[in-house]
DNA sequence: CCTACCGATCGGTAGG
DNA sequence: CCTACCGATCGGTAGG
């Protein structure tokens, strides 16, 4: 019997259980994800997968934080190359109409933090606390290269970021509702004109 | 015993239901709102609850409806003395944010629509379906407006009514998490420029 | 509108 | 990681 093994498949077990969890989570929100369902899917026992976590809440917020992670990476790392300022900007607004689009299979319910913030916006806790915590860390970012555009006089000199990160929030926010309430074949062709009309982006690139 | 005073309790008590749905479910979803719970509250049995519904699915069909006719009453109702166009839209979308600012009595948690949006755009059944036709009925609403405020110039000629319904939508999603999650107060300001940008409002008076 | 009840499922624990 | 179990609550029904 070998125990650095057994913690590396139980390490691995976690992350099938967490993987499985977003998933779920996006469809069925992280209050509607229960541990029963989760013990089902993945052939384990209840207890087994409670184990890893303790209680439902820090599943819910392993769950986030992986799914933090996934954004990260795919919206955030893919424009990390790219120049600070516009171009950045530009990058990581197409990587986001590209993961809220193709990230499907991670995310079949759509983005989790569109759902895990309407979910908890009016309750309190720690689950509410860290989605707060998540979405403001993307709209300072997302100012902050505003910020640099702006400066460097890639976009008007009255720009206030801030205003411009609000914008696109609540573009990407219709975008993912085009997209899961209505099944839209244009809701991407719409956000990017909306990110056109609000970054002056290029639409014949 | 006057059976017509007690259809009348009857019909009342069921309201009385209804509105405190709309204020639990505002909160904690149309899905967790529970029959027990409103029972609760409302100081009766869950069967004197459940017996004005039959389901809960009908239960939260009846609370949809009546959301619904407070959101037309309020946010459409109030604009409908001004001129189709642009007076009207503008009057409607000024009213759209005194909605989301001043009803937190009647919606605690927020629009209850931003909720079962999310809630139920990856479900499916007749619950979804409902809040998609009324997303759709608002939507096409709002281009209607937008087009005829185009057709007589208020608007620039090449004006697409569905682009600009569709960053309304937006807008009004990204509000609603600002003063929901956020509690900032200078929610309504950004609002009101995102909508000064969209529609070239002015934002003097 | 009530009491009394149903089977199913919830999150979680004990003990191994 | 499992089985076996806990009290609480879920939506819903029977009968009045």
């Amino acid at each position: 019997m070998s125990p650095r093994k057994s913690v590396a498949e139980a390490r691995r077990t976690r992350e099938r259980i967490v993987e499985h969890a977003i998933a779920v989570a996006s469809v069925e929100g992280l209050e509607g994800l229960t541990i029963g369902r989760l013990a089902t899917d993945l052939g384990m026992s209840k207890a087994g997968v409670l184990g890893h976590f303790g209680t439902k809440e820090a599943l819910q917020l392993a769950t986030l934080d992986e799914a933090s992670a996934i954004f990260a990476r795919t919206v955030w790392g893919r424009a990390q190359h790219e120049e600070p300022g516009l171009p950045r900007l530009r990058a990581v607004c197409d990587a986001w109409i590209a993961y809220v689009e193709t990230e499907r299979e991670v995310f079949p319910g759509g983005c989790l933090f569109t759902t895990a913030a309407v979910e908890f916006d009016a309750r309190s806790g720690p689950v509410r606390d860290a989605v707060a915590r998540m979405y403001r860390v993307w709209r300072r970012r997302l100012a902050g290269e505003v910020r640099v555009a702006a400066d460097c006089g890639d976009l008007p000199a009255g720009t206030d970021p801030d205003q411009i990160a609000y914008e696109l929030t609540g573009l990407y926010m219709a975008f993912n509702q085009d997209i899961q309430l209505f099944a839209d074949p244009a809701a991407a062709e719409r956000a990017r004109r909306a990110l056109a009309r609000l970054l002056g982006q290029d639409l014949t690139r």
